[in-house]
DNA sequence: ACGTTAGTACTATCGCGTTCGTAGATAGAG
DNA sequence: CTCTATCTACGAACGCGATAGTACTAACGT
């Protein structure tokens, strides 16, 4: 159930490797993350088994040093936090929460027309349907 | 800064506060919150003052029985968490962020129109600047 | 064969959100 | 005036996310 909401530290993990879209190791994931945030080997190590402990990611251990790729596709994850974040506030309906974010960020007009036309393909769906 | 970044807990307050529309006591909103939630009426008073010690609330101690108001108007609070979203999860894309949210949610055929209506309404904005 | 390097595991700590019991204060009823 | 109900305040405890130090293990070069 919680397995698709990762924390803060998580989410910072999980978007490296979906970046790379492989597999990584420990070593790599903290490079990446120091780039960032200055966190010690050991603690990117720990929330990564953590995390594979949790189903969040996945571990191949055949080579000494350890593989992690993740379990869930990024599209999933987001998904599961906008799902929450509708029901905690915004009385879980949609369109007050596309209406706060578009009124809210500077939606540039590419934007706008994307989100457009992806609106007018939902609606042809639906016709279809 | 993280003033506008309740946890879950505060946010379920503050939801009843802000459909109150006007303060409210401790006892009123632990009636409200015991509809959905089991929590002791300490836990709520506690809760609230550690919100008014943030700024998350405002105290009216004139009376014995105190009252609390929302500091924040409900659409800077969600518009704050959805900028927070958009970044951790989103690159701060709103327009990841808008997608995600219609392609998952099963949007009415009416919030459809109702965001393409807001979308023209946007377009014409800009034109104008 | 041995020491250096790089990896994982274990353990401990810290902060914070959440929970609630208990104590102290105050208003209102009898 | 006293007793009771109700309120606030204080503090303790618990779980968990985050952080990191230390120890143990395995490969690799000389």
């Amino acid at each position: 159930m919680s397995e698709l909401h990762p924390t803060e530290g998580e989410l910072a993990i999980l978007r490296i490797l979906w970046n790379r879209g492989e597999p990584c190791t420990v070593r790599a994931v903290h490079d990446a993350l120091s780039r960032s945030k200055d966190t010690a080997y050991t603690t990117v190590l720990k929330m990564m088994t953590i995390m594979a402990d949790k189903g969040l990611l996945s571990r191949d251990e055949t080579e000494r040093t350890h593989r992690y790729a993740t379990v869930h596709p990024e599209p999933a994850v987001q998904s599961a936090l906008l799902n929450d974040l509708m029901q905690r506030a915004f009385s879980g309906s949609a369109l007050q929460l596309v209406q706060r974010a578009l009124d809210t960020s500077a939606t540039s007009a590419e934007d706008l027309n994307a989100i457009a036309a992806m609106i007018a393909h939902a609606k042809a769906q639906r016709r279809k349907a």
